[in-house]
DNA sequence: GTGAAAGCGCTAACAA
DNA sequence: TTGTTAGCGCTTTCAC
């Protein structure tokens, strides 16, 4: 498991081939203030002519800090991986780092070993802070990692009462306005397939639907609502079983994009058309999963925002650590996307 | 962009507390012979009251390696994220690390900037090895991690003659296992959606297509071959444009499953039954899009041997720099699905 | 089997 | 503006 790589040129040497002192050339290395242009030249031709790289252990060491955060993903994420939703916020998170010398590291986290590994790869100083895109309520990770006084920012909550800064969307509000905008439509029966119900993201959503209900004089009926598990699959499957319970139903709201596009598939097998007989609003605005599916109304989540507000969070607990933790919640967007 | 975190007990509180010395500490902490058990046990509660936890810069930099491999994805590979294909490569080589102290790193390299950001990650030793997903012919990186002494093992090869070790599944051979296949079912108009010509991958497979028509005395004709980027869009298009060109056609051979799953659709949007009236065959075993889809014939790589192969090569590189770079080729499988 | 001591290469504080 | 110096916390000889 050894390693070398003998050879590689330290301050010292450049110091020593510039003529200057060591503390120059880290200034230098660091571009900090306070060296005349002209030495500054000077160090940088002999850094050039040596190929010299710092050495990142010795800064962290010295310095305290390593320059890089982890977005950890669990296992549960990883069925996300390859959603639009997944990959925007990947993207955003490493475009608000781009201007900040510090590195973004993925991270997979599938078991207790490798929860375990990550903690102490974590506590021994290796990131700065730690982004989480887990969500499930017994997931002991994030507690972890508060324990040990790292910053820590989650994408989600995963309850009520949250004890880690987090960034959400607002998704009972996002959940209202769709269903809402359906019954505006003339709906009147309304399927709702559901996620995991020990997802909080899911419990919001389904509380959006129902007091989307009150207002309107609808009432609620569990028989229109149906568990899924935010695959594409299990949106067809929760649509055969709503289509069986309710033949009369004529509007769906989906609490994922994805299966909203397997409700559509069940609706189409039925012969109901879409949105003709049967409106369909998902949760999330992933693109659909083919170019030959029509366009789905939905509900916009601001993925860019909610990746650069989790960076923004982050700096700052890595600046100065925080006596309380915060939390952002950003609007929904209702997209019509329907011709009908 | 500072951080501290205080309080963190060191190797020498640990000593202290145990009554031992430094030495012994860390020899119990890294699981070395040579400690009596009574000792061994008393400096382990001495840890566990404490709460100790090993500083992995301190530790990098004494002991000359970081205990953590990347794995790179580039901006190309990105769009692979969702592909069953990505994250099967992604499980094997975490599931090929379970058992070594090595933290795997996912790392996403979209420009320049980030590349540059990455290789003096990587240089300054923050990574003992690198895995490339990359494979386009332009792509520096392999060469900057190379010639910076860094052990590296590339999935896929970017040319013929590949300076970098490299896991590759036997493009070409797979290929031609398909077509062959499509002409013992006594198809001989057959298609070709290939992959970009400027990734070896794709020209492989396309040589693997011409390979098989020739012993069975099949002229190649260009007109049949469409060129994709393995997307399923593009599979879709070119699907059209080949229907276009030559209605007669009853087979053909995408160079990837999504383009096939692409090219499925289209042939149905035409009324062509599959695979009746035109047989498909895919290639990469990835799982069709949709669970509606029906099972298509492809050719499967083997990725969990390709991601294990790929750690087995990195670790050795790690563990004794060897003179020369090393290719694996592995062999592919025609997986029959079609009912036709 | 164990302790003491010499670095690893850097940052940051302090002198000059 | 620049050089010097004291650590950062660990691994690894080398004595004992």
């Amino acid at each position: 498991m050894g390693r070398q790589r003998p050879g590689t040129p330290t301050l010292e040497e450049v110091a020593a081939l510039a003529g200057v002192g060591r503390g120059t050339v880290s200034r230098v290395v660091n571009n900090a203030a306070g060296v005349r242009d002209s030495t500054r030249r000077t160090v940088q031709r002999a850094i050039a002519e040596l190929g010299y790289v710092p050495n990142l252990a010795a800064r962290s060491l010295a310095g305290h800090r390593a320059d890089a955060v982890a977005l950890v993903m669990t296992e549960t994420d990883w069925r996300l991986f390859g959603e639009p939703f997944f990959t925007e916020i990947v993207h955003s998170v490493g475009d608000a780092l781009t201007d900040t010398p510090v590195q973004l590291l993925l991270t997979l986290v599938r078991s207790d070993t490798e929860r375990q590994r990550f903690v102490e790869y974590a506590r021994g100083g290796r990131v700065d802070g730690v982004l989480l895109m887990s969500v499930h309520a017994e997931d002991p990770l994030p507690d972890m990692l508060a324990k040990a006084g790292l910053p820590t920012v989650m994408l989600g909550r995963r309850s009520g009462d949250e004890s880690v800064t987090y960034v959400d969307a607002d998704n009972a509000g996002g959940a209202r306005d769709a269903v809402t905008h359906l019954l505006k439509g003339g709906r009147d029966t309304i399927g709702v397939i559901g996620g995991p119900p020990d997802m909080y993201v899911a419990q919001c959503r389904l509380r959006g639907y129902r007091e989307a209900l009150e207002p309107a004089g609808v009432e609620f009926r569990s028989s229109l609502v149906v568990e899924g598990d935010f695959s594409e699959e299990s949106g067809h499957r929760a649509m055969r079983d709503l289509l069986a319970r309710h033949p009369e139903l004529d509007a769906v709201f989906a609490a994922s994009d994805s299966m909203a596009a397997g409700a559509l598939n069940a609706l189409r097998a039925a012969g109901r058309r879409v949105p003709e007989d049967v409106a369909v609003i998902g949760f999330d605005d992933f693109q659909p999963a083919r170019p030959t599916d029509p366009p789905l109304t939905t509900v916009r989540q601001p993925l860019e925002a909610i990746g650069r507000t989790m960076v923004r969070l982050l700096l700052e607990e890595m600046e100065e650590s925080p006596a309380a933790w915060r939390h952002v919640i950003l609007p929904t967007e209702l997209v019509l996307r329907d011709t009908a």
